[in-house]
DNA sequence: TTGATTTACTAAAACGATTTACTGTGCCGG
DNA sequence: CCGGCACAGTAAATCGTTTTAGTAAATCAA
């Protein structure tokens, strides 16, 4: 029950396999091939359900129809809904997506990274981690077009498309202020990425130029990969201080944690206390009362994501690179 | 900047090439290669950062090391979830997973069985829709181990393992019946597969063990792709019929829908009007009050489907197929 | 001492495609 | 009638591995 190959169209066609291989390829024409002998072998392709080995092809020209996205964790919504955009319009276009986690492990970004290569996936989407800019930058050097998404890392001279953190974060503050919050706090990852950066130093600018007092105590920095409860003795904390009278979480992740210590410790969120999230979730729309959120416009950035890395794949020289910063929404709830 | 080859390698060492591939393989030893030899190889090896060409290495050997998943649709929190789960346990057994959505649609579905194929994958893990059992056929008939998950087809002779929706449905109404109530409607979608199906019989064998009356009314079938607000629209005209009690749905995304709506049109969960969830999802647990649910084990499946694949995979002759169930759990909050 | 076995290693085929460089014909212009 | 060109197609090299079927030398048994 072995597949067919090239050689046995061939043979039934009593054809070379150059002829089979060049009408695969719709280089008939191009290539002086009769109409007749075009049909005929075409006939049989479809009639013996023939399908191309694409292993031996990548062997070949060294290239795969195949695009390796690489995220922080597929079970992230914001992840995994950008994942499901990016595969859509990607296979519209007639390319695979292949996708992985990293879990913020700077070791299995690595193999992934290797892994993908190995299979010769035509381009890169990631969005990456302090400590492979190397790996990255060899890609680079091999000439695969990369786009890093969500995060940046600016040493590296790449495309790359991402919200716009900083004027997010810092427009959430001012809706605080603006609403007479005082006393503002920012629940945020210790994962030292540009787009965490960029969500604690809006936080900050806004507190500062509208005078407010910036006080590291207000600043909660919880470990990427720390466990749930110890997460939630850390927030219990920070909510059970009488003064904070409103939170931004910097993930939609951290957020739900936050609502869940709420809920637990039964502390309402009213005119005395607000929070507002990020990256959105279905849960904070349905959440009494909803909970505002940052939104970042996935549609837009996949369909950014996939422009910029079909037209590097169409071009045959290197485009210039493309740093596309796309403003985030705030929605406010109720 | 060509990558390295294994004759490179063969060429630094000033060995052939066969010796090369033997040490790469672990059969140095079987093949009685010089310690020597072995040592030096590596040495060049690690020194020169040679990675094999998976390509070429799949292309002879006809397999890849890698898994494939097949799921309806990443970016639902089950299949995100439990596709983090597999790819975590398939990692730490030196198998990689790539992983694509099929949105229910079936040529979709074969094109990915057919990408798969083509990539060599070792073995397939497919939550499975009506209209690709030929396909699925096709790849048992090659040999291939496949392992379908969440729903079955039953005419198909091969592993599955699921959770047993139909009890965990029975279990569900008969909370509500203990409860008292009295009008219980069950929320579902038109999809034909068993799984749905067998929540279906479990709610109406409830019902009719009960002596409740059984009537079609209770039951909204949605279709799967359906807008939005069309979904809306049939869950505004269920919920506002004064009779029904409580609502049983299907799926986690149905139930999101349906509270997102209540939230809506304000109706109040509370002793008059109950509902049930099905998968679980962050927003049921923080929801006011907490939704209960049906939760099916996603690790005990992860792992069960892990552990089926790889007896395959090691196993030199073809295994008798399983149909694993796996209890779900109703989980009753507040 | 000799034939068999073991040790240490290798040449070359194979996997299934793509692609380059050909070959032979027929026709056309001058 | 001959050189050149378009046409129709093909042989063979190639991609980078694995694996089969060796070979030559060393060792061993009798």
């Amino acid at each position: 029950m072995k597949a067919l190959s090239i050689k046995d169209i061939a043979l039934k066609a009593n054809v070379s396999i150059t002829t089979v291989s060049f009408i695969i390829n719709g280089k008939a024409k191009e290539k002086s091939i009769s109409d007749a002998v075009i049909k005929k072998v075409q006939q049989i392709i479809i009639d013996s359900g023939y399908k191309p080995n694409q292993i031996a092809r990548s062997l070949r020209t060294g290239n795969s129809n195949i695009i390796g996205l690489i995220i922080e964790d597929i079970s992230n919504s914001f992840f995994s809904r950008i994942a499901r955009l990016i595969e859509d319009k990607a296979y519209k276009k007639g390319y695979k997506i292949i996708y992985s986690s990293t879990e913020n492990n700077v070791e299995k970004a690595q193999e992934l990274i290797n892994l993908f290569k190995s299979r010769k996936v035509d381009a890169y989407i990631i969005s990456p981690i302090k400590g492979i800019e190397e790996d990255i930058q060899i890609l680079l050097n091999e000439n695969k077009p990369v786009i890093l998404f969500d995060r940046n890392l600016p040493e590296l001279n790449t495309n790359y498309v991402g919200a716009n953190h900083f004027v997010a974060s810092y427009q959430a503050v001012e809706s605080f202020i603006k609403q007479g919050k005082r006393n503002i706090a920012l629940v945020t990852t210790d994962i030292d990425v540009q787009q965490i950066v960029e969500r604690y130093e809006g936080y900050k600018k806004a507190i500062i130029d509208y005078a407010l007092p910036y006080s590291e105590d207000l600043v909660l920095k919880i470990p990427f990969n720390q466990k749930e409860e110890s997460t939630a003795k850390e927030l219990k904390q920070l909510f059970k201080n009488k003064d904070v009278d409103a939170v931004l979480f910097a993930t939609n992740y951290l957020a739900i944690s936050g609502l869940k210590v709420l809920k637990q410790i039964d502390k309402k969120l009213d005119e005395n206390f607000a929070v507002i999230g990020y990256d959105d979730h279905e849960a904070f729309e349905l959440h009494t009362p909803s909970i505002s959120t940052i939104q970042q416009p996935l549609e837009e950035i996949a369909e950014t994501i996939i422009k910029l890395i079909l037209n590097q794949l169409s071009s045959k020289t290197k485009l210039p690179d493309q740093q596309i910063i796309i403003p985030a929404k705030l929605i406010l709830r109720n």
